[in-house]
DNA sequence: TTTTAAATAATAGTAATACTATTATAAATA
DNA sequence: TATTTATAATAGTATTACTATTATTTAAAA
């Protein structure tokens, strides 16, 4: 019998759990691949209707809104990362190979979890990439902060911060430097693949190189205070 | 009389050169207001043209759509930026004392420049802030890069890249750094005003703290390879 | 000057989107 | 068995993002 990942959600999120019903899963996991697919802009819950073969309705019964549907899968996405980060670092003692962790797991493309049948980790690491801070960068954020909606995405942040500071106790910028290392994880993989020139790596397309990078960027802002 | 700066646009964005009439400053000058006023996802060409007293279709005589009106406004904000960085390191030897202003004109705001008339550019940055990333984080990118869409973005970034080389020569990783000054001079500020806990000034909002971390950042990386 | 053509503007449409309201059906409880 | 309750399907609507057509003005050619 297989094991299941659950990452628990909040509930104004959705309108019923789809976590709950096969045809909840099934609107995660179709809303994936057609996100993925098609972009944000373009993707529409008739589409996904079509995909699955309900009606819109049947996706409204579940999700309120497009935005919701989006702020619910980067919601899941950031707990899912917070998870690996916490299984990843787990014993490790030293912790500047634990940020250096960190930094690989958030700049390295992902194999499909098997634990979680119905989310494909690696289009929806692909779709955080291109579409994840549409789900702040909107005119409803303070309302949506409000209703907690980002707190997975600021519970990673501080568990960064935390680590940052085990580095270095004195060091002064801890959540903007996560931030940084979060954000720049994502643009630095799109630019590379889309506007390369913005990049250091445009040729040869390397992760590892983006690694190289924010390593260089985060250890010598710790280290010279250590 | 007044001297009137124009930055040069790629004819590709637009139609008819808005530039060139009295109604297309119209669109340019309520279009920052009510992208301002709204935000990108609720602002349509249709409260545009009742603002400004024409009809929709007059708007679409300018601009072909919404999506190509955004890389219009943030093309021509990063011309502005270009220009405001000659301008203001013009005279200056010191390659760091350079950076360091580059730095704080990107993560500062902005007063409204008299030279051009129809555009707030005070507005205009808050604009590129929130909705800026839009305007690659599309389906299109490949396609409107081939356009040159994104021309003014690199030349800004190479402009950065190269003063990051006057200071330290051997330094890996200009041009990823360029944008990640770039976006984060823009990310910390969203970040600070909206979801402040993301950010280590959420207490005391000053812009002069995230040019502080800014600086931290870069000069550590540059410095110890000076 | 008159005619003609080219440019510009206004009007009226349309397909698609993002929903909502109503009605129908099935399951659970009294 | 009757009756709530939950769920699903159908049909609708206002708005959005455009396009096509017609009208009007301006400019150039005859």
């Amino acid at each position: 019998m297989k094991l299941q990942l659950q990452i628990k959600m909040n509930e104004a999120l959705y309108l019923r759990n789809p976590e709950g019903s096969e045809l909840g899963k099934n609107i995660i996991k179709h809303g994936i691949q057609l996100i993925y697919k098609y972009g944000f802009e373009v993707f529409t819950f008739k589409k996904l209707a079509e995909d699955i073969g309900t009606t819109e309705a049947g996706i409204y019964r579940y999700f309120e809104n497009k935005h919701k549907f989006l702020v619910y899968l980067t919601s899941w996405y950031w707990g899912w990362v917070e998870y690996q980060i916490g299984f990843h670092t787990n014993n490790l003692k030293d912790p500047a190979v634990k940020l250096k962790r960190v930094i690989k797991l958030l700049a390295s493309s992902i194999e499909d979890d098997e634990q979680t049948s119905y989310v494909n980790e690696s289009l929806l690491h692909q779709i955080v990439i291109s579409e994840g801070s549409k789900a702040y960068l909107t005119r409803q954020v303070n309302e949506d902060n409000k209703q907690h909606f980002f707190k997975p995405y600021k519970d990673l942040c501080a568990t960064i911060g935390n680590i940052i500071l085990e580095c270095s106790p004195k060091y002064k910028y801890p959540k903007s430097l996560a931030t940084t290392i979060i954000e720049m994880a994502h643009f630095q993989n799109f630019f590379m693949y889309h506007l390369p020139s913005l990049t250091d790596f445009g040729k040869s397309k390397e992760e590892t190189e983006v690694i190289a990078f924010l390593n260089d960027l985060v250890f010598s802002s710790l280290k010279k205070i250590k």
